[in-house]
DNA sequence: CGCTAAGCGGGGACCGGCTCCCCGTTTGGT
DNA sequence: ACCAAACGGGGAGCCGGTCCCCGCTTAGCG
């Protein structure tokens, strides 16, 4: 690994986007140290966060960015009104969830590139590991609107796309990868095999997933098989139309 | 091409599915034929039902299968009236559209064998081809409950399935096609790769479709360059989760 | 050229699901 | 043991989709 914050967005409570660091007045009593800073978060509270999260992070993978928020909150074994509590309305869950996974993601290329034996291996190492934390779900929710311009999403996607970036590029010079392809290409054909199949529960698609991201991958090795129609996907091409 | 009706229901006005084929009779009089024969299809009748029905097929595959009907009608340039007239539901649109897409995709599968050099061309010409049909827009239709047993999508889904496995077994016998992938495996990823992603009017997406299945099809070459994970996907795989 | 009814179009009522708030109750923290 | 922060369930409001009703247009035919 070696840059971008990975772990705070992961697990830390964290400030809701909302919530600035506006309140004044300071001095007073004792929990509150910095000025403003709110006063505590209690522990049952940081835990059902967190339940929050990871159940949103499974329902809008399995049922799209639209899953109704209340059945979020049952998967989490919370009240909705919990749900709304901690996260003020529906993008800013999304925005969250899509910021964990982002995260990972980046983590995933960053640390397949210095520990694997050669790009190409760290390629696919990264492909695979991408498809479990299931980017393919994400897609609709980044084109579905919502935040595109929030820094922290900016911030986000630059940190992976210069971590894809550098393994793709590594490939091609170390000539294990046709200099046929771009990012664009890897990102968008990865997004689209790891989709979940709308009407399943993700439950038997995912054993193809693999299979199919690994032909994939054959298909990109160096040696190229075939000419390809148009030009390679640059991440110009993918903002666009992805962000 | 060898079998299945393919012409009939692409273009003609074609009995919907309530009307049974009943003719027994023919020999009486101009418009009410036998007992119970609608009269006539007016002209204008049948060029609104085609109108309704391709921009049906446009919309559903853009905007996914719960396109507003309404808006399907304006793009068809109707009123939303008619369009109930024709097709009493969401379900039975979604029927005929399904049905007329399929058609062709066999036919694709049928013609690449019959005129193409080689086995492995054959499987790209028709590949290519059924992501121009868009036949990834459909699979979310088909796993979203609706007609499932109905036997014209059933008789549907076998020519189709006998003219790729026919397509994909003399690939492997002549020894251009790798072993280890079953029919499924390129069902499966040829409908996740030509999905159109959310949120963009596959407009540009478009562009990249090819590129990402030629990719995939290098990667079914014969000389299989890697070992893959599972098991190929066979047919029955794909029955018990895409229908 | 005019008749007849099949077909058309737009507006609006019904309905189901999602969002979000309110208030009595629980529970963590000191 | 106290207090307030946090919880949970129930329900009002709202939005969007489906489908029907009624006056008008126009194809088909003598």
């Amino acid at each position: 690994m070696k840059s971008s914050a990975r772990t705070p967005a992961a697990t830390a409570p964290e400030a809701s986007v909302d919530l600035g660091a506006a309140p004044g007045c300071s001095a007073a009593a004792a929990p509150a140290a910095a000025p403003g800073r709110v006063p505590k978060p209690r522990a049952d509270a940081v835990r059902n966060r967190e339940r929050i999260l990871a159940a949103a992070r499974e329902m809008l993978v399995e049922t799209g960015a639209e899953a109704p928020l209340d059945e979020i909150a049952r998967r989490a074994g919370v009240g909705n009104a919990t749900l709304y509590r901690h996260f003020p309305d529906r993008s800013a869950l999304v925005h969250h969830v899509v910021l964990y996974v982002m995260d990972r993601v980046t983590a995933q290329a960053e640390d397949s590139l210095a520990e694997e034996v050669d790009a190409f291996a760290a390629l696919c190492r990264f492909t695979h590991a991408a498809a479990d934390e299931r980017i393919g779900a994400l897609c609709p929710m980044l084109a579905a609107g919502f935040d595109r311009e929030h820094p922290e999403l900016l911030a986000a996607r630059d940190a992976l796309e210069t971590a894809v970036e550098t393994l793709v590029a590594t490939g091609q010079r170390d000539g294990l990868l046709r200099t046929d392809i771009g990012v664009g290409d890897l990102m968008v054909a990865l997004s689209q095999l790891s989709r979940p199949l709308p009407g399943t529960d993700c439950g038997g698609a995912d054993r193809f997933v693999h299979r199919h991201l690994q032909l994939f991958l054959d298909g990109l090795r160096a040696p190229a098989r075939s000419q390809l129609p148009g030009a390679a996907a640059t991440l110009q091409d993918l903002r666009r139309k992805t962000m």
